[in-house]
DNA sequence: CTGATTGCAAAAGGTTTGCATGAAT
DNA sequence: ATTCATGCAAACCTTTTGCAATCAG
């Protein structure tokens, strides 16, 4: 609620549901996991107003949209930069503790060759420890 | 051609269209922007050959796939490692040329938390020069 | 010849839009 | 009171799928 007051957003109880759920779930769910699991407590909840809410609070960088699955949106709570790493096989997404030296030119809010950078991602893929296991 | 035959890939007049487009054009096209242009010149070309193109170059490294435009995929001749920047207003993608540790990590092939890593991109996005200039 | 590729149409899947109702400040 | 958010349905757009005809090796 602190959040939403301080990013000048309206506090609405399906925002609020919102970031709750993206809080205590950290594994980059979609905008349709939301959407199931909150329908649950709350079978009102439409999924425009799902799609709204992760929009302006992706704009007002309270969330982060990860662009790293080649099919759909994932969704990570926080905005502080770290690297994802995407299993081909399961669809998992996991952060990765990479050291990075460009962080750093986002931080101080370089422009480079002319552009000014306001976003960074890294992304990485492959195959999964679990599904690596499983395949033996 | 010779790329295609040593990939072990049928050498079709369309993979070939395509394939030269690339590299010809190399501001990152869409798989609808290929298909437009190579339409005009071939009529009977179907988008679904080029989304089976684009899969099967991707696929084995020919080109690659990006997924740093927030709706659809874009397309790079090429499989050399490098940055990519997407500008929020345009939605040209710029190439980059930071220097980073984590691509040599792919090189090696290394596992990483028991992660097998492929592949690796760095995205940035922001405004671009040109649009910088514009907005004044 | 034989399996892979092409092309068409239709479907799928995620996301966006238009609009009326309803809530937040 | 006014602005902004919600929810429903329909539309949109990119990508995928099923299938028959065709081509490459």
């Amino acid at each position: 609620m602190q959040i939403l007051r301080n990013k000048g957003l309206k506090v609405t109880p399906q925002r609020i549901e919102i970031l709750r759920f993206l809080d205590e779930h950290r594994v980059h769910p979609t905008a349709d996991d939301i959407y199931r699991s909150l329908k649950k407590t709350n079978p009102s909840l439409s999924k425009t107003t799902v799609y709204n809410s992760l929009d302006v609070l992706t704009k007002k960088h309270v969330i982060q949209c990860l662009t790293i699955s080649l099919s759909e949106h994932r969704y990570d709570f926080g905005n502080k930069m770290h690297h994802h790493f995407f299993c081909y096989r399961c669809g998992r997404i996991y952060d990765l503790d990479f050291s990075c030296p460009n962080i750093k030119r986002i931080r101080r809010k370089i422009i480079h060759d002319g552009h000014r950078i306001e976003e960074a991602h890294g992304y990485f893929r492959g195959v999964c420890k679990n599904c690596l296991e499983k395949e033996g």
